[in-house]
DNA sequence: AACTCATTTCGATAGGTGTCGATATGACTA
DNA sequence: TAGTCATATCGACACCTATCGAAATGAGTT
């Protein structure tokens, strides 16, 4: 089961690629390389069992990733590799907690996907 | 080089399809299917090719087929896969004009798979 | 140090995808 | 009815990816 905990707010550690990401779709140009960058961010969402992932840490505002083969019925390889992919794309971001990962939901990259693809 | 015509502004011919797609990503739960249908949209949209595709046809308000694959650099047979898997996707819309194939952004479609992604 | 348990990494496999050249289809023209 | 040209489809290839079981790593405990 998910664990409900108050939300930690870290610090924001935006990295340079993240402040760089996601020029606008409906733009007057995009070049090679803001195709590409933007392609890899929206590749890391296209997949059902990573957005369902992003749903459920979004909708609990954070969780462990020890709950998280059972809520998504795979295993815990399969879960893990998801997870790495979606923080690699700066969508979640991972804390050690002992000797459990927790998962949050990194809004503000989300939000600039989101933003490239409207006015 | 891209042909610039009065926008034609074709009566919506929103599909069934269109109507249930892209369910709220944040929301409170988000189930198998609505996860798959979300998925498959914008695995659709997660492709340089196909951004530039977008973005092209978005910027002139409309473009003929014939133009794409030099602005592209890529092959004809290359540029019309990518075509037909957006407007499969519902993104593009396709004309018919004498021998040559016309595309426009369907921005309703684009706005639902926005919003799916934020508040 | 040895043990336990959570998580990652490895190796393998089945299926998907972008690309192209070659060919087929489809729409106009003579 | 041919002929021409735009576009789609086919067949092939290299590459990527989701998935799993098995093994390695890492964190805390005894």
């Amino acid at each position: 089961m998910l664990r409900f905990m108050a939300q930690t707010d870290t610090a924001r550690t935006d990295t340079a690629e993240e402040l760089q990401c996601c020029p606008p779709l409906l733009g007057p140009v995009l070049d090679d390389d803001a195709a590409v960058e933007l392609a890899a961010t929206l590749k890391a969402l296209a997949d059902p069992v990573r957005l369902k992932l992003l749903n459920l840490i979004a909708s609990s505002g954070e969780a462990c990733a020890c709950d998280l083969p059972d809520l998504l019925d795979r295993t815990q390889p399969t879960v893990s590799h998801h997870l790495s992919i979606l923080v690699k794309a700066g969508l979640l971001e991972r804390e050690q907690r002992g000797k459990w990962a927790w998962f949050q939901l990194n809004q503000d990259r989300l939000e600039s996907v989101r933003s490239a693809l409207g006015q």
